[in-house]
DNA sequence: TTTTGTTATAGTCATTTTGACCACAAGATA
DNA sequence: TATCTTGTGGTCAAAATGACTATAACAAAA
């Protein structure tokens, strides 16, 4: 069974759990299998590890394969092995788990996906096997982590404006915040640096726009530092 | 391979990070093995997933056959999955941690293990395998998580002073803590219930002894509360 | 041109929390 | 009795928080 390197081992798969954040909304990126025991269903991008590959490396060829997303940074969630979670036979997946910008990357579905597209976290259909439940366990991570660190960064464009911040954060912990507060919370971080730059066509006052100081975080990082709201 | 049920995988294995405190230091149990390739090296408890349990049955029929440890609250922490992780063959291994009191476990060495014993987390040996790494990444795991929710229950007798919670703390974050902060802060969380009860034989002014009030924390621990220090 | 609606942003204020201390208490030992 | 060690109660200024109020911009409607 292992011995030809490139072979997959049927065994061993490989989910992701990739979130975007666009129109105030937390949203999760689905394929819709092309073939298998759960062909047209709607499921979490995934697919089987090879002989000859670590579970990163799997993770980013599938995703990259099955949905043409690439250049992201993916994180290991954690190991799903409930003997009855693969109706065939006994299968062991790894999740994991990104946050980007839907809007900077094309999805192409390919490989054994014949579709795929983003989804409202709170629209999420019924998926194959144990899905729902990794889905269920990305999100309370998220929120714990969302609490810890600063992981706007990758969800939010370039430029953005404090309510869009704030937006993301209600978002992922399903609570208001009050503005004035939120808004001086964060920037007394001095995590944010404002750009020489306001919001265009909006019908309203513009607002200033802030980008995330990526040095200053790590700074802080490194010294172990956490927020909360 | 996989035709008879209760037959080992042997691709898929289970280690086990077993956190003790005691005597104001972290430690950490570790099982020498008495088989295999790493023979007489000591090691994280860990053996292969049989191909009718599940990752959280391994893990408890694991440790408790090497170590003789048993009714404690195994977690997952995540998968190792690099190629040269094992020098044989290609072997994922999931691993589990868990915190308890060394001195309510007998350590009973058995299955492939000639030895069991507890060892000081500063002073670990040179593990087969990538064990030290896991090590690694379960200290950083556990600094990250005493931040955030009241972990020391699993680690203290059940009645404690304040000063060995303290320890517990600056054991585990690797600093000095100012103790009447200390104190003033945790007895706010009201989390610590005073015995009716002193400390015992010692040289000095004899400390006031707490208990943990595990209904108070359940209730905390659903609003989503953490704490910093 | 004025009004209206909507969001941005500044600021107030009482309360709570923090960090850095000091000082005394309790008891064992020299 | 003096001294040492740890426990425990307290002060105090500074900072952070949470609940608000008020005003600024600016587009669109009247």
């Amino acid at each position: 069974m292992a011995s030809f390197p490139d072979e997959i081992i049927d065994t061993l798969s490989i989910d992701c759990l990739i979130f975007g954040f666009e129109s105030g909304e937390l949203q999760l990126l689905l394929v819709k299998h092309a073939e298998g025991i759960s062909k047209d269903r709607w499921a979490l991008p995934g697919g089987w590890i090879k002989y000859n590959e670590s579970l990163d490396t799997a993770a980013y060829r599938i995703l990259r394969a099955l949905t043409g997303v690439q250049d992201v940074y993916l994180e290991q969630l954690r190991a799903f092995g409930d003997l009855d979670r693969f109706p065939v036979r006994r299968v062991l997946t790894v999740a994991y788990y990104s946050l980007v910008k839907p809007k900077d990357y094309d999805i192409i579905p390919g490989f054994t996906a014949s579709d795929a597209k983003w989804f409202k976290v709170n629209s999420i259909p019924a998926m194959p096997y144990d899905h729902n439940k990794i889905l269920d366990f990305g999100l309370s991570f998220l929120k714990n982590r969302v609490r810890h660190e600063p992981i706007g960064f990758n969800l939010l464009p370039e430029k953005f404006t404090l309510l869009q911040l704030q937006e993301l954060y209600e978002s992922i912990l399903h609570t208001k915040l009050d503005k004035p507060n939120f808004r001086r919370k964060f920037i007394k971080m001095n995590l944010l640096v404002p750009c020489n730059e306001k919001q265009k066509d909006v019908a309203h006052r513009a607002a200033q726009l802030y980008r995330f100081d990526k040095k200053i975080y790590d700074q802080l990082a490194e010294k172990g530092f956490t927020f909360e709201f």
